[in-house]
DNA sequence: GCTAAAAGTGAGTAACCACTCATTTATGGT
DNA sequence: ACCATAAATGAGTGGTTACTCACTTTTAGC
């Protein structure tokens, strides 16, 4: 099977999502667990049917292969964790001008993303993981960004460097800085060091003001 | 290849072992490589015997395990990539307070860990993958980090602020954003999109300037 | 040039792998 | 109550896995 036929697969069992059996949820549930704890590669299907309480043989009457059983829980991520990004209420404002601010809108993003990641964290790892060395993961992941985040990012950026507000680097290295420290906060703070009793509404607050003004002393701020 | 750059370095130093045997080279230098492609677990000990032109015995003749195996490879990239974060001689001047300048402290630093990163991108995804996967790998880099980067870095940090040149975050906060925006950078560059062509001069230049200052207009700067 | 240790070999092994299929069980419409 | 269809089963399949071991070859000191 090429890497088409695979996508084409992620997006089907993507969307009936409700359509699911008793044990068929069972198995993704179990999946999941197995395999953000030990990658998907050294899991076994066995494993998965013993600790779902369910037969070997059923895990291959829904997913033809350990392949379409990965993909089909990692597909729904990708488009989960991209699509929202720009989809809140508030950021339509941004393009209404009625929020002439970067700094409004980053802690929107982070406050949404934050949460997100929160309640997802074994998907999060798995798609993180198994995105090296499935293509085909990789392939969707960055078409999802660049028809969904990209432009809408891109264009948001522009309008407040047109204003002002924004320094002039190009706006891929914009995204690229404001997105790496959003990221590396979250993979900090839910994967890296998730027991170290974190203040999150000060960290947010001091990660939107090192985007804006970084590290130096503040010379320019009221 | 850059498995041989490693290797090289590996015999200079000599840590444990006096020397390789050529063939013991040939298995390593050819486990970096399969490994970094397809990852440790999907990875056979009698592909790396095929493809090293060996006899599967030999393997397991120098080391006992496949996980040995592993470990051997990546122990010495976690001190080699943390070691010398600062073991330049430009980092001792800081401490003899002849350059008052943290934004020239980042210089060296990116520059140094971007030099490094580039010669070692294989062993380096190994590193990054498979830490996820075993306890082991992950304690030592946490030690080593702690041990050899954090305290110099904290002295650092406070030494900038005492004199009025970094923003009064917690150093921890401060060592987060710079390790971040630094890592976020070097894997951009180097395994998200190392296609891109990239103008490295100038996205280094960005990158510090982002780190002092942040995304908003400059108001600050002379 | 002898010899003992070290390096290298590859067929063999038991456990495990993803996946199949003939068969049994559950479901829902009439 | 009947039956067509879908869901579920688990023993079985051929292939692969990490690792072993009796054996051969190479190396190095005298």
């Amino acid at each position: 099977m090429n890497a088409k036929d695979y996508l084409e697969q992620l997006v089907k069992v993507g969307e009936k999502e409700d359509e699911l059996t008793p044990k068929q949820a069972k198995i993704l549930e179990t999946a999941i667990e197995i395999f953000a704890e030990k990658g998907y590669a050294s899991t076994s299907t066995s494993e998965i049917a013993k600790k779902a309480g369910v037969a070997e043989g059923t895990i291959f009457r829904h997913f033809k292969t350990k392949k379409e059983l990965l993909f089909s829980i990692v597909s729904p991520v990708i488009t989960k964790f991209a699509v929202p990004f720009f989809a809140t209420h508030f950021v339509n404002q941004v393009f209404q001008e009625k929020t002439p601010d970067y700094e409004q809108l980053l802690r929107k993003l982070i406050m949404n993303r934050f949460e997100f990641v929160k309640n997802n964290i074994p998907l999060l790892k798995i798609l993180l993981q198994e995105m090296a060395f499935h293509p085909e993961i990789q392939q969707s992941f960055q078409e999802v960004f660049r028809r969904e985040v990209f432009p809408k990012f891109d264009e948001a950026v522009k309008y407040y460097q047109k204003n002002g507000k924004l320094i002039a680097y190009p706006s891929g290295t914009i995204i690229r800085f404001t997105m790496t420290t959003i990221i590396g906060f979250l993979i900090t703070r839910f994967i890296v060091m998730p027991d170290e009793g974190w203040k999150d509404d000060e960290e947010i607050d001091r990660t939107i003001h090192f985007l804006m003004y970084g590290l130096s002393i503040e010379k320019s701020k009221d």
